[in-house]
DNA sequence: TTTATTTTTTCACATAGGTTAAAAATATTT
DNA sequence: AAATATTTTTAACCTATGTGAAAAAATAAA
């Protein structure tokens, strides 16, 4: 759930880098990346929401990430190492992205220091978020990881469906529809 | 445990940016870190092995990451944000490391093209790696990441204690003890 | 506005892993 | 080598969360 801040979505380097990206639409339900593909594009999304999600090997389906408007999202390792993909992306609403392709973006990427600086800056802020997610799991049940999913991301909350949150959270449909209705704390 | 190409190691850059760093010494059980503090540095290790690690609340220590020969640590919130660092670094063995300063370091990414990339080459990387560690936590059992563990790093299983061992694959030690005698699967 | 589909809740029961405490084994210091 | 400290194992019991199945509620489709 990174957002990117307007001035560089404004910055010169970043204009002419988005002259060259694409605009996609897809239907709520519909598949943005397919497990096994290789990713060829980083997304950022204009109007609706996205996860992208895996499957555990036991038949169930993990959000892996949530990515509403102005956030980022790709299969991470599929598309900077260019290997077959992990995880699907999935529109769970009508969605609009902008669509960066690995080429172009590497090619932005040896041609501006900003861009190069951007990137940095970003998978930086990415890495502290995965970090503080993994605290997240190791050090809090079940009902605090939800409390602080609805403190930090009240909408994202709504606009998904339990189950989804669920797995986003580690944890049962169950479990969560548990902790919502138990006045126990 | 992320590790540093030797071809960057040895390149002009690199080789430029090491002429203003420091190399430190600690001895077994140091602290190069106090949570609270801002951390100043981010640390290549030469000898020895360094653990991350944070409190939970509930008076445990969690271990958060490892790093043993050439590879980096540092509290990435507190030194790329320079706020105050929920984690603390040790030194689990007689420890020789590089310490590059924050400010040195952003120096470094202004001035130099090769420097700026090659941290977002490795951030990237790290993101990837805690991204893999996130779905090992949501989707394995405790015998499971210990296996995986033991699988990809066998000698920091050997080097480090069961305790930390345990708190870094996100169980007790007295499971991790327990997964490791029962033949149960 | 009925039917079908999807999502959420509920419930009984199972279990992986936590908790507490102590013993055993190992390592370190004197 | 004794004494002390640290680390690892063991064991009995407990609890948070998973499992499987079904009912209820909500939403979408016909």
């Amino acid at each position: 759930m990174i957002k990117i801040d307007s001035t560089i979505l404004n910055s010169e380097a970043f204009t002419s880098l988005l002259e060259k990206v694409e605009s996609l639409t897809f239907k709520k339900g519909e598949l943005i990346l397919k497990g096994g593909e290789i990713c060829k594009y980083l997304f950022i999304v204009e109007h609706g929401l996205l996860r992208s999600f895996y499957y555990d090997g036991k038949g169930n389906d993990i959000t892996h990430w949530f990515a509403k408007e102005k956030m980022i999202v790709t299969a991470p390792e599929s598309f900077f190492n260019q290997e077959k993909s992990l995880f699907n992306i999935e529109a769970i609403e009508d969605t609009t992205v902008i669509a960066i392709s690995h080429e172009i973006l590497e090619q932005a990427f040896e041609n501006s220091k900003t861009i190069e600086r951007f990137g940095r800056i970003l998978t930086t802020q990415i890495m502290i978020t995965l970090g503080r997610k993994i605290i997240d799991l190791q050090t809090k049940n079940a009902k605090a990881r939800h409390n602080e999913l609805i403190k930090n991301y009240p909408d994202i909350f709504r606009r998904v469906n339990l189950g989804h949150i669920a797995s986003y959270l580690g944890m049962t449909q169950q479990s969560l529809s548990r902790i919502r209705n138990n006045s126990v704390e």
